[in-house]
DNA sequence: TCCAGAATGGACATATAGTCCACGGCGTGG
DNA sequence: CCACGCCGTGGACTATATGTCCATTCTGGA
């Protein structure tokens, strides 16, 4: 905290109003500073990061950028950062969240000028739904740093729950290949998939 | 032109070097005027309007915005009005073609600033697949000025180009709601769907 | 009026989407 | 150590969607 709080605290203020910056620790699990918090997360609470391969010396310090959901819709950008004292123990991991949607908002103000009624009839759909797939699934595994042989049954289901909020199922010979992508049998999917859509009756209006 | 010639070139320099004005004779279907012209046509050349329903004095006298795609790929918004004489003739045709290419770079550059590595995870496919091809074909109905039922079978093979093209066809049950919009049988649609993609072997990487 | 090309509905064949179930691995607790 | 429950799996099976084909009807032009 003392060694990286003045970085965390630079980085928040450089980016303005609209960047939360959190330093966690890795080992307790917790938050030990934040700075233009954007939910209601204070220092001492949960971190949340899973595992994050933080404890590994060999892999990966940089995270990201990846993207971020917010509860009332706002877009992040993320980036988070393992910070390792000079024996290479982690000591800190600093995350920087940046909202988009101001600059969304602004971009969309260009976009709207002089618009026809509907933006872009012309790139149209992901020509490449199954990239799109791995990368969900990506993003998924690298926010709680596990390969995806190592997904836990809760794990697949919120991918799932990702995938079909996109619509992905809506795409012909998507459900194989989003078992190919998961790792798991096409039978298994479809379990998951029930699973997942028989709480509330869903909006099926696909 | 005497009438409306001023009324082109005020808007043309009010939209600066980046909108195309063009005033068009719908009875000689020729160019009368264009400033800032954005191809190589000029006074005299044919219009290409199509039918546009000028003549029809009951007829919608302003169309658009829509979009057009010049050859070089940019994209512009385009308006066209039926200008008309005391006595509800015709007389001129005028069409403002406003490059959006400046814009949408400004907006990329925006999107850009902290984007992760792929842009947009999260709207993913069109969740609204249906209106989107209710607008492309609406767009092909506003290009030529000719309402669904009216158009020919060449017209149906463009629309289903730019359809197919979409990747609309790789989306379930996409095949039906096409030929309902285009007002032709599902037979005809995949008899018209082979003659397109018969000629050249298309990649069919979907 | 007759003809050619095109559209149509429906029969059909095939592919894909989902469902279901019996089996086998695996961890847990007795 | 074994029995039990949970979960994933493959495969059979059904339902539905996709794509093909054809006899018939429609339409515009000679």
């Amino acid at each position: 905290m003392r060694t990286w709080g003045p970085v965390g605290q630079a980085v928040a203020l450089l980016l303005g109003p609209y960047a939360e910056v959190v330093l966690h620790d890795p080992d307790a699990d917790r938050i030990l500073a934040i700075w233009n918090p954007m939910g209601s997360r204070g220092p001492g609470d949960p971190s949340l990061l899973g595992e994050l391969d933080a404890l590994d010396p060999s892999a990966r310090d940089v995270f990201g950028p990846y993207e971020k959901l917010l509860a009332d819709g706002r877009r992040l950008s993320s980036v988070s950062a393992v910070l390792r004292d000079p024996d290479g123990k982690a000591t800190a991991v600093l995350c920087v969240n940046l909202d988009r949607t101001p600059l969304e908002q602004a971009a969309a103000v260009l976009s709207a000028f002089g618009a026809p009624t509907t933006p872009r009839p012309e790139p149209l759909f992901e020509q490449d739904w199954n990239e799109r797939v791995q990368h969900i699934v990506g993003a998924y595994v690298r926010e709680c740093g596990r390969p995806v042989e190592r997904l836990t049954r809760a794990d697949r289901l919120a991918v799932l729950a990702r995938l079909d909020e996109a619509r992905v199922f809506a795409v012909r010979r998507a459900a194989p290949a989003v078992a190919g992508a998961l790792r798991i049998s096409r039978s298994t999917l479809y379990g998951l998939l029930a699973e997942l859509r028989a709480p509330s009756a869903k909006d099926h209006t696909a």
